[in-house]
DNA sequence: CAGCACTCGGGTAATTAGGGGT
DNA sequence: AATGTCCTAATTACCCGAGTGC
């Protein structure tokens, strides 16, 4: 297993965020077409999600929102 | 940074686009068979990926389709 | 030469996308 | 405005045995 990886970084199945927030799939698909959270697409469609970004929001934290 | 690598491009193997993709690398595979990839093959039938289009992919960086 | 991890195929379940309606 | 659910079509994930790469 000398797969090393070139500098990516860790992303998520939709499954896998709507676990961690309890709530469903498609849930999490309509927080990424409202840009709330971004998603990265596989060539065939599918939405992945960045680690990093669910996790900082799981913890709260405030992810450069445009308030006013 | 003139790499002094002699015309030789990064390649990356099957493991690696899908661990960057987060899929399996079978799906990569089906990428490359529907030319949504561009794959070269060693003398015993394996696939490599070239790294530059890859990370322009998973940027969202449309590439050229061969015509329409 | 031997060995192990990975990839190649092919086939079959499980997810996901998308729109629509509560 | 925000979720959850139903449906169909498309994409993706795991099963196998055999061959490649190092």
């Amino acid at each position: 297993m000398t797969a090393r990886t070139p500098e990516a970084e860790a992303l998520l199945t939709p499954a896998e965020v709507a676990t961690m927030f309890r709530v469903d799939p498609k849930t999490v698909t309509r927080w990424a077409k409202a840009g709330k959270l971004t998603s990265i697409r596989t060539l065939g469609g599918h939405r992945r999600y960045r680690e990093a970004e669910v996790r900082a929001l799981l913890a709260g934290i405030p992810q450069q929102r445009t308030e006013a």
